[in-house]
DNA sequence: TTCCGATAGTGGGGTCGCAAT
DNA sequence: ATTGCGACCC
DNA sequence: CACTATCGGAA
């Protein structure tokens, strides 16, 4: 008996993986009389009617008069403050005892789960609840293509971090799907290897990432993109290669560096 | 036969929190 | 008080 | 978040 409650323990404290909307990639499928949206660079939160929860399933510790006035049922967005302000996001977000800087801090509104209908049937339940903290990303109606790679450039020249396409006619899915998709743009440039990090698990005595340089002389390491074969190897040191990243963190270091290619 | 979708398993920068120094 | 590392977020 | 390598089923 002792040894069965020791077994169950963890699954009492440990909070599974939540189900929730997940977007994959737009590669220029057909989104006419689709909508969009910006996507907001913060993090996710899903108010499961009791608790804020992170994707990964844990528990957001929220200051009590933040969820004060949240809806009886299932709500899903972002915590955001601004654009180009997500390392303040995560700060305030992760804290475990929660600051007054929550104040900074709006829940957008993309989803609410298991509600019946379309999407705008969805979010229209959330419309009671509008306020300062609770707010409901507004959806554009894509009118073609070319809407689309205007509305994300401007979003881009704003610092935004990029464009959410989703089918309205959908009902809610709980998953990575092919009727919501992230636009994002990616920015190549070039770096000199400096060096190598050892790999591990399966990519024991391999390249686990390049430590490379930037003209400004910032460092920083690629982990991502490389072939299997490319990681024994690997660009020698000296090397200039091209690489692609989204925007550069506070520090100068490039987000989410990926391997393209040695530099021709 | 080829191709696509889902899964497992690597890796990045940044933050907090806790243990080691 | 500082440093290093795991566990999260993206 | 990014990706590569697999595998099995759809096309």
């Amino acid at each position: 008996m002792i040894r069965l409650l020791l077994f169950l323990l963890p699954l009492f404290l440990l909070a599974d993986k939540p189900d929730l909307l997940l977007l994959k990639t737009y590669k220029d499928q057909n989104i006419t009389a689709w909508v969009m949206s910006e996507k907001l660079d913060g993090i996710r939160a899903y108010w499961d009617g009791k608790n804020l929860i992170s994707r990964g399933g844990k528990i957001i510790h929220v200051p009590k008069w933040f969820t004060k006035a949240y809806p009886p049922f299932e709500i899903d967005g972002e915590l955001w403050t601004k654009r180009g302000d997500f390392e303040n996001i995560a700060s305030i977000v992760r804290d475990k005892i929660p600051s007054k800087a929550w104040s900074e801090i709006s829940h957008h509104i993309f989803e609410v789960p298991h509600a019946k209908g379309g999407l705008f049937e969805r979010l229209s339940k959330v419309k009671p609840y509008e306020g300062k903290i609770i707010k409901i990303v507004p959806q554009i109606e894509v009118k073609n293509q070319a809407h689309l790679q205007t509305f994300l450039k401007e979003i881009e020249r704003q610092d935004g971090e990029g464009v959410v396409v989703r089918d309205p006619n959908a009902p809610y899915i709980d998953k990575r799907t092919n009727k919501a998709l992230k636009v994002k743009t990616f920015h190549d440039a070039e770096c000199e290897i400096i060096g190598y990090t050892q790999g591990q698990g399966k990519f024991k005595g391999l390249v686990g990432a390049l430590e490379c340089k930037l003209d400004n002389n910032t460092t920083f390491k690629i982990g991502t993109g490389l072939s299997d074969e490319q990681r024994k190897n690997p660009p020698a040191i000296g090397t200039l290669v091209t690489f692609k990243y989204q925007s550069f963190t506070k520090y100068g270091k490039p987000r989410f560096p990926v391997f393209l290619r040695v530099r021709k």
